[in-house]
DNA sequence: AAAGTCTCCGAAACCGGTTTCGGCAAACGA
DNA sequence: TCGTTTGCCGAAACCGGTTTCGGAGACTTT
């Protein structure tokens, strides 16, 4: 039968399981009083509170979280959504990212529970039954927007959660980001520093946070290296290889092409290489590329990519610290953070090839 | 205060739930009738089966699984354990794979719960807690090995697990599996039919399952292409790029040296290629690669890598309905499923370049 | 010494479900 | 016709926890 098998197959790997009965009953005290006890009431003395948390440890008991759920409505549960249908460079590191999550959530004997959408409207769906079925307490939404759904929806609904990146409309909201607009500004100063003056800019997808960011990152770093604003060196966004080398057709094709491309993501950059290819130009020294991403192709292409790393072990690790806190009853505009990229200083860039020469 | 706002919150997110105590009312009946109804139970009239599922519906009544998890011992998820200390060439793919998982457990109404290891120990370590806590009523093993401490200590404690891969005692396991020693058979064959004769092969990792079946391939290919086993041919283990391209050389280097070689796996294939730049030997004519994953990298490096990939969303698909068959009470030796890998047929082979010419 | 506080715990209700048990009425059998 | 079975449902216990409520005893206060 198969209730048979199932129901036996539960019961022996249930038979040890220490309930918080066994607990009392060796107590000496009612379930109320151990549960209060190892909650930490104040109307139990300190007394009786260590020895049951004494006699807790001993028999190993450990409450069951959906038991707790069903009065606290807390499982003790991390959501996060993975919408799979964009093209996404970040992909290679989910499994770092999810690493991270997860070692902080078992630190703190939570679970991780993951769900993938198609589309936005899926994530909506998503996030709503996996709210009201209590699976999980709260959301950590991977790549924000400056306008994002899930942000207005979570928000309305009251439900926890934290942003991977930052947002237009910041209330309420806690997050852990890179600032990779910082390492957009070292990228010009490293180049201006090369002797570089026409570095072009091919943007990130539009709508993202990030995307803007970046943008500005490279419009000020511009600034700081004392080089003029011109429009004609930023290109259409580029986040796959096709639309990375039209982006680099384009900026070559200037009237005064540029000696250097900044590229907001490293999947674009890597269409620069065909296209230099194709052209006869030798990368690192005809053409100059810094990118951003880190991602492990980098290092295999010929010369290996100049590009920006992101720890996103740690990045997950953090980011389920800061929900748990929420959820445990912080103040969310208390939970921002953000983080630096680590330069992974390869061999697609270097001086610039005009007779201006470097400002060595 | 803290508790409050949490409070407030859980409250404005559950305010409008209907529970079976709602129903029952609304029908008339007692909730331990409904419950039986919605169940199935052969104590309860077809017509009122029928009446409380139209007004479950209508209502849109969804138990909650973790309320009736401490009553049935299951709360309907599906738990996945991740290594990630490992040398991983399947990492880029884990996003595809939890698609699918997903994709079939929501479908279900179930859900997924991740997890992971830095260690063997960490990883049986985490298995048991998360079954003993009732976190997740069964598991997926992926990357399983001839000998697997995870499967017998599953198999021991009775609890459900599929297996993406094979194993050395099938004795009591579902499974789900790409035959890649079908796919070395047919890259030897290919091989063999553009002239080569001298076929070198580069194990995976030991102790791994697929590493013994695809190096099995590769013999059967020879056998079925008539051509003799050579021990020569065969080289140390490989996974990575350092590894891989130690292999190159071992193999270029023999007295007969192997005009074309079949790696067991893409990342250590791509060694080869700094191999064949720094011996001036051009890939796809000098000498034949052909290689095993589908690495997205694979189509990025010139020449682009001829490959076997693996669609590993709907591994991830069917490991999860095979699991949560197999829960349901369904006898897991009769859940065994296996599928093909699909050659990419790309650029890194190529007619053997003996005078002996091709067989074309 | 009586009254009022404070400390600390037990009893019981509660959360949202499932499952057992028993009983009523209708159908059945002889 | 009268037992007996069968079909169907309600009542209540149960799962493993949390939380409310009230009260017993010790300790102050006047």
């Amino acid at each position: 039968m198969n209730t048979q098998d199932q129901k036996k197959a539960i019961q022996s790997w249930r038979a040890k399981r220490v309930t918080i009965d066994d607990l009392a009953q060796h107590l000496n005290l009612s379930k109320g009083t151990v549960s209060r006890a190892l909650n930490g009431y104040s109307d139990i003395s300190e007394m009786t509170r260590i020895r049951v948390r004494k006699v807790a440890d001993q028999m190993g008991y450990r409450p069951l979280s959906h038991a707790q759920a069903i009065r606290t409505g807390l499982v003790r549960s991390l959501g996060l959504v993975l919408q799979v249908n964009e093209h996404d460079g970040h992909r290679p590191f989910v499994a770092d990212f999810l690493a991270g999550v997860s070692e902080a959530a078992s630190a703190q004997n939570w679970t991780l529970t993951v769900s993938t959408a198609e589309s936005d409207e899926d994530t909506l769906r998503l996030l709503e039954a996996l709210a009201d079925d209590q699976k999980a307490d709260g959301f950590i939404l991977p790549r924000t927007r400056l306008s994002d759904p899930r942000i207005s929806f979570l928000r309305d609904q009251e439900i926890p959660f934290v942003l991977y990146g930052r947002t237009g409309d910041p209330t309420g909201c806690s997050w852990y980001d890179i600032t990779s607009e910082d390492s957009m500004v070292e990228a010009v100063e490293m180049l201006a520093g090369l002797g570089h003056r026409r570095i072009g800019f091919v943007p990130g997808a539009p709508g993202y946070t990030y995307a803007k960011l970046r943008l500005e990152g490279y419009q000020r770093g511009l600034q700081l290296a004392g080089l003029p604003q011109d429009s004609s060196l930023i290109t259409a966004p580029a986040v796959n290889i096709a639309d990375g080398a039209k982006a680099a057709e384009t900026l070559l094709d200037l009237d005064e092409p540029a000696t250097a491309i900044l590229y907001s993501v490293d999947r674009a950059a890597f269409g620069a290489y065909t296209v230099a290819r194709d052209r006869g130009l030798h990368i690192g020294r005809d053409l100059s590329l810094i990118s951003y991403d880190g991602l492990p192709e980098g290092s295999l292409i010929d010369p290996p990519l100049t590009t920006f790393q992101v720890d996103s072990r740690k990045a997950g690790k953090r980011l389920a610290e800061l929900l748990i806190q929420q959820i445990r009853g912080a103040d969310p505009e208390d939970l921002r953070e953000l983080a630096r990229a680590r330069l992974l200083d390869r061999a697609s860039h270097g001086p610039a090839p005009n007779p201006a020469g470097p400002t060595e």
